[in-house]
DNA sequence: GCTTGTGAATATCTTCACAGCC
DNA sequence: GGCTGTGAAGATATTCACAAGC
């Protein structure tokens, strides 16, 4: 299902002899949760650094600021390598920059996105994007009406458009953020014009090839979610 | 941290006799991502409804068009009762209704939206939200310019405005659209209006006491967990 | 014959606790 | 003395596999 995986892991054969400073590798399957961890770690290193706080952070300390805990954050960084000092703790600029390499965003990534809607349209404004190395640098939306507009600097083109601007503009991901209803289909146009990376926000699941990657927003989940949480677990609790 | 919890089960009494066919309680801890689950199967069975398909479903139907497994939403719906009839499958209607009164959206949620810039705009056009009873009744900002004005029907309110609002009308979540730089002090200012449940979008982590539910929608670790699997997982995969 | 509901087995993730090093 | 890195233990979540029931 989806979700397969074979960790084949040939015994003396996980991590190349001498590699150890290497961060962003290590072939151990990793948690999702981790990684997600580690975006809030990066984040956290970037507030402290500016505000010149925090040349130097211990785990505990991370751990207090982003509500994990110690054993954890030195869990997470183990499985990507060993980047501390004992007795010391973590360089900050040192770790932010294994952090960048490990999540990838280290290299600045190039972003079509399909849907220039309400949720389009906040997307292309998100300033946490580009902030942190993703760069919408096209749309793309099937209403004639939209075509030729540009929102935030940035061109809103038709569907057609899509192959060529793939390849003229080197663009690794696509954001989705168009109905249901049309998803899949843009989805399909999305793979065909080779990008391997979809960030889904339409409530609906998606079926890609096994080589794309697909991560899905769910806004209705999430609130679901909540409202579960204050309809059960009593009044307490996160 | 924060998650402590202590499932507290007093063995034969994890359910009080006789009341197996109530829905939506079961004393044993849920994992989230069961919840979570059982929101998609929900949307599915609108789905299948809408299009008169699937009046009978299955727990094999409903993994293969969710992409889980059938053990897998079998297992799921266990934590809560028992929904369906051996040899038969669940009937559509029935579940649907079980389901919503699990998530606690058999009632209307009414929502205040707090910061109305980009996103915020555009939450307050969701679609989907309505639709699954999550009614965004009031919005408030901090921008003068922006009060008095109405988006989609909804009045920007001063954020003085709160309290009074939550009583007023009846507010139950928050959902928390504004910069990073005020969205501890907006959380702050929502929680002493009364609200317990708080969905935040702001890339920051936000201190709340126990007994409000938080719920977080962070853009950027989503986007960088997509980097993530691109830079590794090689080609394949989830 | 087909599908649910669920103990038991497995796999995965988190926490503990401490040796190793600064 | 303090903090990392990590085996080992513990807790949680998923999957298997089958008895029970339509």
């Amino acid at each position: 299902m989806a979700t397969s995986r074979k960790a084949e892991s040939i015994p003396g054969d996980d991590w190349p002899a001498g590699a150890e400073s290497t961060p962003a590798a290590r072939s151990e399957h990793v948690p999702e949760s981790t990684v997600r961890r580690l975006s809030t770690y990066y984040r956290l290193l970037q507030t402290l650094a500016a505000q010149s706080e925090g040349e130097q952070v211990s785990s505990g300390k991370i751990a207090a600021l982003t509500g994990f805990t110690a054993a954890q954050v030195r869990r997470d960084l183990a499985y990507f390598g060993t980047f501390g000092r004992r007795g010391v703790g973590y360089e900050n600029q040192e770790l932010q920059r294994s952090l960048a390499t490990i999540l990838g965003i280290d290299r600045g990534w190039r972003i079509a996105l399909v849907g220039v809607g309400n949720l389009g349209q906040a997307l292309l404004s998100y300033r946490g994007f580009p902030r942190q190395g993703f760069h919408v640098v096209a749309a793309f939306d099937r209403d004639p009406r939209k075509i030729g507009r540009k929102v935030r600097r940035v061109l809103i083109r038709p569907m057609s458009a899509l192959p060529a601007a793939v390849r003229s503009l080197n663009l690794q991901m696509a954001v989705i953020a168009v109905p249901a209803d049309s998803a899949q289909e843009v989805a399909a146009a999305v793979v065909a014009a080779g990008i391997t990376g979809i960030l889904n926000f339409a409530p609906t699941k998606l079926v890609v090839p096994e080589h794309v990657h697909l991560q899905n927003v769910d806004l209705s989940i999430e609130i679901e979610y909540l409202s579960y949480l204050l309809t059960h677990e009593a009044p307490a609790d996160t």
